[in-house]
Formats: structure tokens, C-alpha cells, sequence
DNA sequence: ACGATGGGCTAATACGATTAAGTAGTTATG
DNA sequence: CATAACTACTTAATCGTATTAGCCCATCGT
């Protein structure tokens, strides 16, 4: 700036009042164009740092997440951020705790905290897999922070989680519609607060569809397509075999594809499935298509920044 | 830093020569003491813009991508560039260019470089999708850059590509081993360049393998998985079916399972095929297991942020 | 003719750190 | 005993910017 100045024949503090278009500043047409000239021939670009020192802002915000990014919606979340974060003009400092695969212990995320907090992030989002408890690391509470598809454990934090138990019941709901008495719910261990939710939702919707729970069976395999197809074989080949399938995720009702067809059985003539996540990969290009449920995750990932963002914060 | 140094009663340089741990300096024991004690007493954390701006450093990388990011190895390529830049003890801001699922222009990417260098990145990474002809934005000559899966049309910049040809043939020679003798190639419209180095790459081994080429058949399609069932069952359904289907990736590979299933083919009994990207939601889950070809986007995207970070540029 | 007004610009300062150069006070050296 | 050398610090300059108070000069009103 003081280059500029220079070959503009003016001081530093009108090239930054010209280049910032500072309103009421009074500077001439004439200098204002003159001081421009010379920025860009002189290819002058601001300096982030320094403005951001002098201003107290660094137009960044946090986003921490652990393993979660492996999951094939986790590029929604952050695209939606990612959106959120560029519509107010600020950046995005994406951090992963698992980085090299291993498991993440408290001092990875205080570690990964503290760089956000020594590059004055104004914010950080921190989209954890939503367990049961999460413990929220202190250094959260120094900025202003939104857990993503997570709760902390007194609700200390703002979170932003999608509806779990109303989706799961409304993909069961439409099988119930559908005429179906005899539904399978193909799950994977404990442990994502998902899991359970989905569970609870499908045995409500069953037992106020006055359904008999004793005839309904929760098959608990691996959530992936080999889990899936070990899992709807198991269900399948029971006796009052079930005539449709309500899996926890498309990976699994993808395995859940396979063992019909391994069975002889058609779908959804003989049994229809029901996927969960809307992963683009598997759900529209099943045949026939995987009738699933989408959750929010992009419109999330986009709400976490402007929560984030939100003038009237706490 | 003041109030540090005024709670342990020693100067502000002082405190910095005992928080940055200065060789060197000093600096006595106990006085080290005392502001350690008072710095983490007021929650001190250092401010990486001030330092920044005093050490002409960012510790920041930047990361461009165009569409790619949707692509399902692009997070591996990112993953790979996060790992080696924390190796570094840098941060990666990564900036993605079709946002909102608009096209990308060259204005986009002059804007979105320009805040890159605003922030005074060390150097930037740009993965763009790897079509014949990139043009290399001119702000990237202004720092350390190198292309991710893509190509500058006069080479001006260090590029990062995997082999496809060498894959290509990898997968083709695979075929042939095998004793396949009729192979088709199931592809899409010219446009990225992997698209014609692959199909050059099967032409070459099937031609020094001996094989007439008027017998071996090119389709070309979309490169989905409904794409993949079409092309498939154009190819299955020739006079003097293929034996063998060489697929651009996972998903035509997919496709080609599902139209092999429809004619009462047999894989790999009836039809061998072979896909292209390792999608881990596709190939290992596929019954049986799809033979596919990995490319290393971890290991490039790892390349390209250690070969932007080289002590030894240009 | 002269104070008032206001347009157009500059000087100075602060943001929070790093670091070269300097300064007491103490100990070693010739 | 004077000087050199070392220890343990401090002073002050600097990085690039934003911003406020103030300055100079031309014009205006009376």
C-alpha cells in the first residue's frame, strides 16, 4: 500500500480509503482513479493478515469434524458450510481428527481446537457422529460454536441434528401403507444415537399400526452391504417370512438387494426394501431404484454456519 | 502477550522468547516459570494473525478444486493433501469452485485464487478435473502451485497425474491373461482425458496381443450405472459376444453386472468385467467382488502438497 | 475583507507479535 | 584493578493495514 501510494503521488491512508471504497471518505474521482491504476499495475492485493489483525476478524470460521468425513454424506455437510460460510463472505479452515485413520482421543480434538482459536476463527462447527454422548472439548466454549449432527450432554451448546425417529417412522409408515404386516428392520450395533432412534421409531410405528411386535424381528449385523446381505438373509429365511425390509442404511438395503435376488426373490414382488442416507451412488441406480430416506445434510452443514453467523448470538 | 508479561512481571519480548521457546535466549528457569504460569492463569493463545503478519508467513495452504469434489476420490485426494500439510504444521483452506452446483467460469476461479493469495497462501493446489486442456489461471503463477489431476497445456506448472494409461493397460492385460480373447470397452464421450488414454491403452494391448480390432468393440455411454446397463446390454447383445467387459469405472461397472444379471450371464462365468476407480461403496460389495483398478488420489494428493511445500522450488 | 464552511487529503496510532540491538549486573581474565 | 565476557533481560523497530483527528485551501456569505 505504501508502494501504491507512492506512485500515486499520495499518502497510504488514501489508498486504503480508495481501496476500500470507505463511504464519505471525500476522495476525488481523479485520485481514486489514479490510486487505482497504480494498485493494479503494481498488482497490489490486500493483505489478509494484516487486516484481519488491525480489524480483530479473520473472516474464518472452524469447521472440526471427527471420522465422520468418511461417511458418504459427510460432502453434503460441508458443501452446505461451505455455501453458508462464501453467502457472508468468510472461509472455511476444515480440520479432520482422523487424519491418518486413527482413533481420535480428547487431546486431538483440544489440539485441532486450539489452531482454530490461535487463527481467531469466529466460529467453529463441530460435526461429530452422533453418538450418544459427546463430550464437548472446553476450548468450544471460547468462540461461538454449533455441534453438527451431534448433542452435547447438558445441551450446553446449540445443535443441529436432523430428525431422526420422524424420518425412520415415516419410511415405515409408508411400507405400513403399502399393505405390508410383517416388516424387518435390519440394524447395526448401538453406538451412533441414530441407530436407536430408528429402532424406537420402527417399533412405535408397528405397535400403533396394532401390529403384534412378537411377529416383527430386529436383525443386528455390520452396516454395509456384506453386513446387509448376511442380515436379510438371516430375515429372510425365517419362518413368516417378512415382506419387506427396513434397513438401517443403503449400504445394507444394497445387501439386502443381493440376498433376495440369491433367494429367488423379486422385489419388490416378494419383499420390498427400504434404505436409509439417499447414498447416490447405490439408492437410484439399484434395480429397481432403492426407495430410501434423505436427510438434510446439506441444508445442516449450511444452517451450522448460519447459526454460527447469527448476529443475535446467545 | 502485555498481560502476560505484566502478570509475571517481565517484558512482553520476554514472554515471547519463553512461550516460542527461543534457543538461546537466556532466559532463567524461574522466569520461565512464572510466565508459563501466567499465561495459561489468563488462558493465553497465541495469535497466528499478528504472527503471521510479522513473519510474512501464513502456515496456509490453499486448496482449489473444480467439480471434482464430487467425485467419489476426490475426498481421498484431500485427505491426502491434509495429511502431508499437517506433517508441515500447515493448514489446508480449501475452496471449491461449483459451489452451488453453477458451472464454473474463469472469473470464479480468478476470485476464488485472489482471496488465496489475499490470505497469502504458501502455495496452491489446484485439482481440477483432468480434461485435455486446462487453462492455468494467471494468479497462480504469483505463488507455489501445482495441478492435481490435471495438466497445463504448456506444462508451466508442475503437475500431479496418475497413470492412467499404465492402469488402463494393467486392467487390459489382466483380461487377456485371463485367456479372453473377445474384451469390449464400456466408456463415455470424450472430455476428461482419462477417457482417451484408457480407451488408447486397451486398443494398444489388445493390438499386441494379436487381436483383430474390428472384432473387439468400443461403446460408448454414460458413465453411470444406468449408463453402464445400457452399454452393457448393447455390448452383451452383439453377434460374437464379448467375453470380457472393460468398464470406465465402478458404476458403468455396476450397470454392467446388473445387465449381465438381466440376460442370465453369469460373472465371471459367463462375461468377465472389469471396472475402474476402486469405489468403495461399489467394487468390494459387488457379488461377486468387482476386479477393479485403484488410482492413488491419497497418495497424489499427498504429493502435491509435499511438492508445493519442497524446499527446493523451481 | 474576513470568519465560516466544507472538500480533499495526510499524519499518527494501534492491532499483537518477532527479533536485532542494547543495557545493567555479575563473573572471569590478564 | 580495569577490562572483557557472559547472563538475563529490556527497548524499540517492524510487519501491512484501518481509522480518526486535524490540516490546508478554496469558496461562500455578509
Amino acid at each position: 500500500m505504501k508502494d501504491v501510494a507512492h506512485k500515486a503521488g499520495v499518502s497510504q491512508a488514501t489508498v486504503s480509503l480508495v481501496l476500500n471504497d470507505v463511504a464519505g471518505s471525500g476522495i476525488s474521482d481523479s485520485t481514486q482513479i489514479r490510486v487505482r491504476a497504480a494498485a493494479s499495475s503494481l498488482g497490489y492485493r490486500h493483505n489478509a493478515l494484516a487486516r484481519g489483525l488491525k480489524l480483530q476478524r479473520s473472516d474464518t470460521i472452524g469447521f472440526l469434524s471427527d471420522h465422520i468425513t468418511t461417511t458418504p454424506y459427510a460432502v453434503a455437510m460441508v458443501r452446505g458450510a461451505q455455501d453458508a460460510a462464501r453467502a457472508a463472505g468468510k472461509h472455511l479452515l476444515i480440520l479432520n481428527l482422523d487424519l491418518d485413520g486413527t482413533s481420535i482421543d480428547a487431546d486431538a480434538a483440544d489440539l485441532a481446537i486450539s489452531e482454530l482459536l490461535e487463527r481467531r476463527v469466529e466460529g467453529i462447527v463441530y460435526a461429530a457422529m452422533f453418538h450418544s454422548a459427546v463430550q464437548v472439548p472446553d476450548g468450544l466454549g471460547e468462540v461461538r460454536s454449533v455441534l453438527l449432527d451431534a448433542q452435547s450432554h447438558g445441551a450446553e451448546l446449540p445443535s443441529i441434528v436432523p430428525d431422526e425417529y420422524g424420518a425412520a417412522r415415516q419410511a415405515v409408515s409408508h411400507l405400513l401403507d403399502a399393505g405390508h404386516r410383517r416388516i424387518a428392520h435390519l440394524t447395526r450395533p448401538s453406538g451412533p444415537i441414530a441407530v436407536d432412534l430408528r429402532e424406537r421409531a420402527y417399533r412405535d410405528a408397528l405397535s400403533e399400526a396394532g401390529l403384534d411386535l412378537d411377529d416383527q424381528h430386529v436383525e443386528v449385523g455390520v452396516d454395509t452391504t456384506p453386513g446387509g446381505f448376511d442380515t436379510a438373509m438371516k430375515a429372510l429365511t425365517r419362518n413368516h417370512r417378512p415382506t419387506a425390509l427396513f434397513c438401517f442404511n443403503d449400504q445394507m438395503a444394497m445387501g439386502a438387494y443381493q440376498a433376495a435376488d440369491e433367494l429367488g426373490l423379486g422385489v419388490p414382488d416378494d419383499v420390498s426394501i427400504v434404505g436409509f442416507d439417499d447414498v447416490s451412488l447405490i439408492a437410484p441406480v439399484l434395480r429397481p431404484q432403492l426407495t430410501t430416506m434423505r436427510l438434510p445434510h446439506y441444508e445442516m452443514g449450511k444452517l451450522a454456519v448460519e447459526c454460527v453467523l447469527a448476529p443475535e448470538w446467545i
